[in-house]
DNA sequence: CGCTGTCTTGAGTGGGATCAATTAACGTGG
DNA sequence: CCACGTTAATTGATCCCACTCAAGACAGCG
């Protein structure tokens, strides 16, 4: 069971004392993913972990709701989460999935824009924003880094807006999975076997269809032998170059 | 007339020895929009006029091919551009409209991602890539800029795909007249007549549906009041309110 | 073993796409 | 100024696919 149970969101909980791997995790994270890091004296580092504090969310809970004030940016280190748009009479989308190196920052609004769920246990490393804006200020590097993150995120955003208006479901569900693929196969993975964090409903509302829909073409895949669905959450790619002609590349 | 002739694009033209109106054109441009000058001492001004060239673009040219490499970066200081996606098969996608003011070149490829064309006769100003690297690097508070733009722009895209997986025509088209008759109104404009520089198929291919869709969302629009088309690219809102609780908003 | 929530599958409907024809807008040349 | 030709936009008729509603299958867990 990787999916949140209903509606029953449970309140996040900081870590005021955060162990001592916890901080390393959010070190390494911001080494690796920010590259602040890359000369810093003992000095520096020792006031970037003053900054930085990891909070665990575990499996349904609710890191901010859309229309809050934003009070810190995150990295997240493990587990997964869900950035969800609803309008007035109940329709979702979601506009993506948040996996461990993302950063979640990247908004010119103050207030935030969308509901941000852990669709699994989970585990951000954040920072208030007047100290991520010292950061900022005190390390060019790192808003070059921010930029270069913000600029492949537009691009992803324009192939994900092709894919909403003009793929057909099954290259849409194609596409989603040849994505997730290679974003796993960047974490290190082997890349023919792709985990599902989330629910069909979840991919539904990220690529503009139905649950049912989403269901259909799984089996609808699974029947042309391009995947295989050993367990609910996981497909196996069999063909690739099968799936990558189906979405039009 | 201000909609290209079918498929015979007038390639660009240079404007190697640009006259003094496009030169300060482009410096405002660069002053106003990417706000590089705000303390800038004669000389530096005389380095940004070197690496600074106007370009004008007929109506039906075309900037950029998707696949090429870029070579330089843009703003755009009259006129609007399309940028255009096109599948195998031929479906298109329009990504978006560029209009006085807008940046061209946050993105992460080192090769163009769309079709650039103009929707109208045009002027870009632009600054070749390794300038605008230097630039970059001179003035932090350029990089700071493009990255609040970037933001800005990725708030925008988020919107956008909401409306593309979950609107209906109607819900779609209110939407994106608003957000055009926003987008005139920060150019200066009363905001109440809207023009539509592209025909009603780039509205079809931007927001995900067909002309006729398109044409007869219009139609229905006008019928209930909501708006008014005086003149074919000319739309008139008439009941703002509801057109903003059409897109559920 | 039954309960709960999720996923799958089925049958029927509706809305946007498609195909096709008409109308309108604009520019040109007589 | 008007008749013509071209291109774009509108309107109409039909079809198809994804949505909707509903039932059934499956897994996880107490």
């Amino acid at each position: 069971m990787t999916r949140p149970h209903s509606g029953t969101a449970v309140a996040t909980v900081d870590d005021p004392a955060p162990g001592c791997s916890a901080l390393r995790d959010c070190l390494h994270c911001s080494v690796r993913h920010l590259a602040v890091c890359s000369a810093l004296s003992p000095d520096e580092v020792q006031a970037l972990e003053r900054v930085t504090v990891s909070q665990a969310l575990p499996l349904g809970a609710t890191l901010a709701r859309a229309g809050e004030p934003r009070q810190h940016v995150y990295t997240l280190t493990g587990g997964a989460l869900r950035l969800v748009r609803t309008l007035a009479d109940g329709r979702r989308q979601i506009s993506g999935f948040v996996l461990p190196g993302d950063y979640l920052g990247l908004t010119g609004s103050d207030h935030h824009r969308h509901d941000i769920e852990a669709i699994a246990d989970s585990r951000v490393c954040r920072v208030a924003l007047p100290q991520m804006k010292d950061l900022r200020a005190r390390y060019p590097h790192l808003e070059r880094k921010l930029l270069q993150r913000a600029c492949q995120a537009l691009d992803d955003a324009a192939d994900a807006a092709l894919a909403l208006a003009r793929l057909q479901p099954a290259e849409k569900l194609a596409d989603f999975l040849l994505r997730l693929a290679a974003r796993e196969a960047r974490l290190g993975d082997p890349g023919l076997r792709v985990t599902l964090p989330m629910g069909r409903s979840d991919i539904a509302d990220h690529l503009g269809l139905t649950m049912e829909t989403v269901s259909r073409t799984f089996t609808k895949l699974r029947q042309q032998g391009l995947i295989a669905l050993p367990h609910l959450n996981t497909v196996e790619i069999l063909d690739e170059a099968g799936l990558r002609d189906l979405c039009g590349a």
